[in-house]
DNA sequence: TCCTTGACTCAGA
DNA sequence: CTCTGAGCCAAGG
């Protein structure tokens, strides 16, 4: 419930964990990055979805189903954020066992492990709106 | 009623 | 590179 919440919190988790479930082992993701591909409400000015996303994920992500892989999903700075219950040796040893390697400041690389959804995945599922002909797709900006 | 507390992120120092 | 503060808000003690 922190700072705000979707209009449709229910909703917003769904897309969160449909994501999520797409996280390839070995791979991660921020919450900010996730946020990205999912469609901001209609009358939300673009600017302030940005600012707050990515809580909206986190929010979600607390209470995230035990069998969609939660521990791919980390922050923007490549650390893990424990999972309340669970603690921060929990979510690295899972992602270690799937060959993640952390650096000595307990940090991911995205260049090497970042994950981003092909195009076809997001338009199948809904998260994007299909491309407007042979016009330039509107993906999203990495970080 | 007031104060604390959230799986966040980014710019600036 | 690390550390702070702002942005923002609802629920519980």
């Amino acid at each position: 419930m922190p700072f705000s919440s979707p209009p449709n919190p229910k909703n917003y988790a769904a897309k969160v964990y449909e994501l999520v479930r797409a996280i390839p082992a070995g791979r991660v993701m921020a919450y900010g990055h996730i946020a990205v591909f999912i469609l901001p409400p209609l009358e939300m000015d673009p600017g302030q979805y940005l600012r707050l996303s990515p809580r909206w994920v986190g929010q979600a992500m607390a209470n995230c189903p035990d069998d969609a892989p939660w521990q791919r999903v980390i922050n923007s700075q490549g650390k893990v954020s424990p999972r309340p219950g669970y603690g921060p040796m929990m979510q690295r040893s899972l992602l270690e066992q799937e060959g993640v390697i952390f650096d000595d400041k307990e940090r991911v690389d995205f260049e090497q492990y970042g994950w981003v959804p092909e195009r076809a995945w997001l338009v199948e599922h809904g998260f994007v709106a299909p491309p407007p002909e042979d016009d330039e797709p509107p993906q999203p900006a990495l970080f």
